[in-house]
DNA sequence: ATAAAAATACCGACTGGTCGGTATTTTTTC
DNA sequence: GAAAAAATACCGACCAGTCGGTATTTTTAT
């Protein structure tokens, strides 16, 4: 039926990302994946052509995650906007545990392999407009002084991105969701008029 | 003799690099590293230990040659000083060719691996405390606002990290190098009095 | 100065295991 | 009973590291 044939894929969908953020994506095997998802080898790849695919399922559902997250820290001016979303950047970015080592470990694959280069760089390049409108909108509304937009996002998303892989290796106890708000803030503070 | 020696050795960092850049870390295989040097798998085993020894002794070269970079880029005063790194920034990590993968593979397996963890907080640390010193620099010489030099040297650490990763993205990039300079340009007013 | 001894550098076949993926068979479902 | 789903057995390639042995260099003894 169907219904099993769903619940299967969802389980699989399920144990994989366990253990892809667990172990990342080289070392999480097909076969530790089935064996977590309670699953034979013949189902996993019934229903995915390949390792890759999974991962790339997976990646797709994340993305949208993230359009919704932003979406969600708008406010009526772009500077409460962009300090709303430096507020959820710890949150995005640790939801369940470090999956993040698992995206940048694929990306990086991504570097090297033609075809999932497309599919990696894309969204980036979304990213990157996103925010140059979100500036453009901030300087219209006489938040902003009147920078280039292209620059100023490109600055927003490197910083955004630091953060995150200074988030892999630091030290436990460091407090990211103040650090990511003062640093914001002195952001904030280079682009304002 | 000791020449022989050290000329192989030399010879299989290397190949090392080359492979690592090339193929990233996992993917170089200890016989493909060999292969590249003209030398058999005994002699590597016979200078190094293991696999990762040789990953971290070219890190190890590599945040030398960084520091010198950071010392090289001073000037009378910080945010020329600052300036100038942003300038260099893209020579730092663009050195021979992609390197950058390696690195960020080498992050990503910090994350993970408690030994090579260890080899890259320390350094990381040091970085830190190293802008936190030189905003705190700017601020007494007058050049900045009374800003917190921690979460200051937080922005431009991240914001480095964050550069470097768009180089990844856009390797025969555009105008990367006034990237680095209109950012730094941004956060820089920032933290200006 | 030279031969023997010791130490160092190097070689490459081999091991034990892993992995992604496939081919084949069995079970479930309608 | 046929088609979809799932289980099992298996394949070929690969890989980090080992090991017994050889070549070369350095030290020691005469």
């Amino acid at each position: 039926m169907q219904q099993r044939s769903e619940e299967t894929q969802a389980r699989i969908l399920g144990a994989a990302l366990k253990k892809f953020s667990g172990s990342g994506y080289d070392a999480a095997s097909v076969d530790d994946i089935c064996a977590e998802a309670g699953v034979s080898k013949g189902a996993f790849y019934h229903h995915f052509p390949s390792k890759q695919a999974v991962f790339l399922a997976i990646f797709e559902d994340w993305l949208s995650s993230v359009d919704r997250g932003l979406e969600l820290a708008r406010q009526p001016t772009i500077p409460d906007t962009l300090t709303n979303m430096s507020r959820m950047l710890p949150v995005i970015f640790t939801q369940a545990d470090g999956q993040l080592p698992m995206f940048l470990e694929f990306w990086l694959q991504a570097s090297r392999d033609e075809t999932i280069w497309k599919a990696t760089v894309a969204p980036y390049q979304r990213y990157l407009d996103y925010f140059a409108k979100l500036v453009k909108q901030g300087i219209t509304e006489g938040s902003f002084r009147r920078v280039d937009p292209q620059s100023a996002a490109q600055v927003i998303v490197s910083f955004a991105v630091g953060l995150l892989l200074q988030g892999l290796i630091a030290p436990r106890g460091t407090d990211w969701q103040k650090t990511a708000e003062q640093s914001m803030k002195i952001l904030m503070k280079g682009l304002a008029k």
